[in-house]
DNA sequence: AACTTTTACAACCGCATCATT
DNA sequence: AAATGATGCGGTTGTAAAAGT
C-alpha cells in the first residue's frame, strides 16, 4: 500500500469516533497497530496534530494573525510551538511554514532581518550612499568600496551636476518625505516604536546626516534581560529581545497605512500573494529607501 | 504543448525533554 | 540514579501545483 493510500486510511480512521477509543485506550505507538495501519506512531500524532485535529483552523492566515506571529516571533524566536499557544486553530508546523514562506522573504525584501526583526544596517547603507551619490556625486563617493554588483547600479544614477541651490529641493522634499514619515512612527498611537537618543548607535558613521534622516531605532539594554512575553492582543510595550541590535518594531512595518486603513481588504494581499511591488513600495516607504526595481534584493542577502 | 522553475505545505528526521519503571 | 519509552520541538526535505519560458 502506498503512502497516499495510507495516508487517506488514516484520515478516513481517524475521522470516525474509533480514532478516539483508539487515543483514549492506547499511546500512539500502539495506534497504528490497532487501526491497521503500516505507519509508526510518530507519524500518525504528526499527521493528527499537524492536519487531523478537528480544531485545526483552515484557510490563509488574517492580517491579525500575521501581526500576531511576527510580533511574538520578534520575542520568541523560532519557538514555533510558544506561538502557536497564542494562535487558536494554528499548529506550530503551520506557523513555520507560513513564516518561512511569506513572512520571512516579504521582511528580508523590505530590508528587515527576520532573525533580529531590526532593519538590515547593509542596506540602509546602500541606500545612503545612492542617495549621496545622486545629490553629491563629487563627494564621498567611492564607488571601489561597494560590492561589485552596486557600482553598476550607481553608475546609473544620473548625475547632478548642477549647484547645491538646485539639489535643494530634492534634498528639501526627500527630507520632509523623511520627516513626515518619522513623525507618522511617533505618532502612531499603535506603534511601540520610541527615540532615545540613539542615533548614533544606529547610523552607520558614513551616512552623511544631511541626507539620511533614519528613525532613531529604540535601544534599551535593561529590557533585554527579562522579555515579557504579551498576552494575546496586548502588545504595549513590546520589546524584541535583541541580541545586541537595536529594537524596532514590526508593527511599525507591518500596519503600513495601506494595510491598516482597511484590514478586511488587506486580505487580497493574501488572497493573490503577487502584491509585492505593493508590498514593497508600501514598506520601502515606511523604511525611508527606495529599493530599486532593478535591484534583486535576495542576491546580497 | 512541453518543459523548467518556483512556491507552498505536509511530512520526515534527529535531538531534547519528560514520564515511568 | 539509570534505563527506557513516549512525546515535543525545530530544522530540513519531498513533492504537487502553479507560474514562467
Amino acid at each position: 500500500m502506498d503512502s497516499r493510500k495510507v495516508l487517506g486510511q488514516l484520515k478516513k480512521i481517524t475521522s470516525s469516533s474509533a480514532i478516539f477509543n483508539f487515543m483514549d485506550l492506547a499511546n500512539w505507538r500502539s495506534l497504528p497497530k490497532n487501526a491497521g495501519l503500516q505507519r509508526c506512531g510518530k507519524s500518525c500524532r504528526l499527521r493528527w496534530t499537524n492536519y487531523l485535529r478537528p480544531d485545526i483552523k483552515r484557510g490563509r492566515f488574517s492580517f491579525d494573525e500575521e501581526e500576531t506571529i511576527i510580533q511574538l516571533h520578534s520575542v520568541l524566536g523560532n519557538k514555533w510551538s510558544a506561538i502557536a499557544a497564542r494562535l487558536p486553530g494554528r499548529t506550530d508546523n503551520e506557523i513555520k511554514n507560513y513564516w518561512n514562506t511569506h513572512i520571512r522573504k516579504r521582511l528580508l525584501r523590505n530590508g528587515i532581518d527576520p532573525v533580529t526583526h531590526a532593519p538590515r544596517l547593509d542596506l540602509l547603507d546602500l541606500s545612503s550612499i545612492l542617495t549621496s551619490a545622486w545629490c553629491n556625486p563629487s563627494t564621498l563617493l567611492n564607488l571601489s568600496t561597494l560590492p561589485s554588483q552596486f557600482q553598476n547600479l550607481v553608475q546609473q544614477v544620473p548625475v547632478c551636476t548642477t549647484t547645491t541651490t538646485s539639489a535643494g529641493p530634492f534634498i528639501n522634499q526627500t527630507e520632509q518625505i523623511m520627516q513626515e514619515n518619522v513623525k507618522g512612527f511617533s505618532s502612531n498611537p499603535t506603534s511601540t516604536f520610541s527615540c532615545q537618543n540613539s542615533q548614533e548607535n544606529f547610523v552607520p558613521s558614513s551616512l552623511n546626516e544631511s541626507l539620511v534622516s533614519l528613525p532613531n531605532f529604540y535601544c534599551n539594554s535593561t529590557t533585554t534581560t527579562d522579555p515579557k512575553v504579551p498576552e494575546p492582543g496586548d502588545y504595549s510595550g513590546f520589546q524584541s529581545a535583541n541580541n545586541g541590535y537595536q529594537n524596532f518594531s514590526i508593527d511599525s512595518v507591518m500596519s503600513t497605512p495601506l494595510m491598516s486603513q482597511d484590514p478586511l481588504n488587506s486580505s487580497s494581499t493574501y488572497v493573490n500573494s503577487s502584491s509585492t511591488e505593493d508590498e514593497r513600495e508600501c514598506y520601502s516607504s515606511l523604511l525611508k529607501f527606495e529599493i530599486p526595481e532593478s535591484l534583486d534584493i535576495d542576491d546580497f542577502l
